[in-house]
RNA sequence: CGGGGUGUAGCGUAGCCCGGUCAUCGCGCCUCGUUUGGGACGAGGAGGUCGCAGGUUCGAAUCCUGCCACCCCGACCA
């Protein structure tokens, strides 16, 4: 195995299954299309979780759980839903297995077939608002506010390491209330819920947004978006929130005693994230020397590596160590102590560095002597000595920790700014797509027509319309057309 | 699902055209010694159904057929 990781600048997606697997995220599986996450991948997404899993408590969610298997004939009851997921679903078909009659092996019991296939679910709309037609009654039972943590099956024809994987794990959404004004709020504030959670939680900038028709989930009124722009140039979806009007309530007819004493369909929203929102952490900050975590999201936020000869040298850094382990975890920090004798030095610091741990302190016994500690930054790469006596250790570690947070979301964000171009011909819109890539902010007629021949020509998608959308009078890129304001282009993954 | 490519030890690979001491090399792993403030060095060693299943042949990693998996490019998508 070779030492470095692949270039970033020379090959992104090398690089980034490179360091996917280097820095122990997560690996291929055997099997088709799916990923196995490892213990130091799932930890990070165990942080996101529970720090999503708070802000939807905060808004007053609670979690619960639907089955996994969808029977077929749900599926096909709101219309434009099962159009949209029809072409990548996982089927049960049979319940039971027999050993091959021929010889080795199992086959599938052709006496087993089920009466009615069942889904492998894409998404719970389905079995969740056909279980919320008996939740749902009056205007008392609302609004109704749930949240599930699941995993998902979509058969993509093409996969790639958390950014598009066969089975993925996600947070989903699903709330019903009693008025359009309700269920429209409901589904901006998750969109906020999201956009929080990425630019403080994961230092990523992204742009709020509305999705056009073509792009929209299928079944909603509306979808609400956050984009967040990679280091490549290409786009990232990080979450959705779809207002989905009464579609759902209809097609599975869930219809509540209003307080006027009449009968309406209620009103339905649905927001998730995914797995992906790994992908998007590690392609947003990481470099050639591999992972860097935001220390708000890191499982290791302090790696200390002992400098040792003797064993005895070795003991006396671990009482040291111990104290300052002792003190930042006192101030909820995580500390790891690497007295591995297994590995050298330098082999630890290319580790964590690969790993992303955002703060290194190196002891040694150059430092016993002079009470001192080598601090050394993974956002920076900068290495400095602290002197004990002088400072006060802890504080200085939290500091420099809020510190990296705020600096790599700012070097994202003035990237995602610096990445962001207008353009007003199509000569412009093209030449700014093959040579810069990013958002291109430009004009757009609203027709569906003009945004397919982009996409043919092009390859770039409207990622949304941006919420803070400035009116502006102008002509459509490619059409020509009048317009009312920019959207945003771009590649995307 | 279409086009292209790959599959040889834990990882990365040579060999395949032209069948016969070809199972190569590097990293990693193990042992011993010297090392340890940025991925150490030397010596020795272990590890392989050559993706799977058939076929051709005296003989197959090598040729043929089928299957499977992965990667890249499309179409689809969070």
């Amino acid at each position: 195995m070779s030492k470095g990781l692949p270039k970033r600048s020379e090959d992104y997606s090398l690089w980034y299954n490179e360091l996917v697997k280097r820095a122990d995220l997560a690996e291929n599986s055997a099997v088709r299309g799916c990923m196995v996450i490892k213990p130091y991948g799932f930890s990070i997404w165990e942080k996101m979780q529970a720090e999503l899993d708070r802000m939807f408590k905060k808004t007053g969610h609670s979690n619960a759980y639907f089955p996994l298997f969808i029977p077929k004939s749900y599926l096909s009851k709101e219309a434009s839903h099962v159009e949209g997921f029809a072409k990548e679903c996982a089927v049960v078909t049979h319940y039971r297995l027999k050993s091959d009659p021929s010889g080795k092996g199992v086959i599938v019991d052709p006496e087993a077939a089920l009466e009615e296939e069942l889904i492998v679910r894409p998404t719970s709309e389905t079995v969740i608002w056909s279980t919320y037609k008996n939740w749902i009654q009056s205007y008392r039972d609302l609004p109704l506010l749930i949240n599930q943590w699941a995993n998902v099956v979509r058969w993509e024809m093409r996969t790639r390491l958390f950014l598009r994987t066969a089975e993925f794990l996600w947070q989903e959404g699903h709330t019903a209330h009693e008025t359009k004004k309700e269920a429209e709020e409901e589904t901006v504030r998750m969109l906020n819920v999201y956009a929080e959670f990425a630019e403080n939680f994961m230092a990523l900038p992204v742009i709020k947004g509305i999705k056009s028709e073509s792009e929209k989930f299928a079944g909603a009124e509306a979808t609400y978006c956050i984009e967040g722009m990679m280091q490549d140039g290409k786009a990232l979806q990080a979450g959705t929130s779809h207002f989905l009007g009464q579609n759902f309530a209809r097609a599975f007819d869930v219809k509540f005693a209003t307080r006027e004493g009449g009968l309406e369909h209620v009103w339905g929203t649905s927001w998730g994230v995914s797995t992906r929102l790994m992908g998007a952490l590690i392609m947003a900050h990481s470099d050639d020397q591999g992972l860097v975590l935001p220390p708000k999201l890191a499982p290791i936020q302090v790696v200390i590596v002992p400098i040792f000869k003797r064993d005895e040298e070795l003991e006396a850094i671990r009482l040291k160590a111990g104290e300052i382990m002792e003190s930042l975890e006192e101030m909820g920090i995580s500390v790891k102590f690497d007295d591995r004798d297994t590995h050298k030095p330098g082999w630890k610091f290319a580790e964590y560095e690969l790993k992303g741990v955002p703060l290194r302190l190196g002891i040694g016994p150059r430092d016993l002597e002079n009470q001192t500690v080598e601090m050394a930054r993974r956002d920076t790469l900068t290495k400095s000595v602290v002197n004990l006596e002088q400072e006060n250790l802890p504080m200085l570690i939290n500091e420099t920790l809020a510190d990296i947070q705020e600096n790599i979301y700012r070097k994202a964000h003035t990237f995602t700014l610096e990445k962001t171009t207008k353009a007003d011909t199509w000569e412009e819109f093209i030449e700014i797509l093959e040579n810069k890539g990013g958002f291109v902010s430009a004009h757009w007629d609203g027709t569906a027509e003009t945004e397919e021949r982009i996409k043919e020509q092009t390859k770039a998608t409207i990622r949304c319309i941006p919420l803070d959308q400035i009116p502006e009078q102008g002509k459509c890129i490619r059409s020509g057309k009048p317009s009312k304001g920019r959207v945003l282009f771009a590649r995307a993954y």
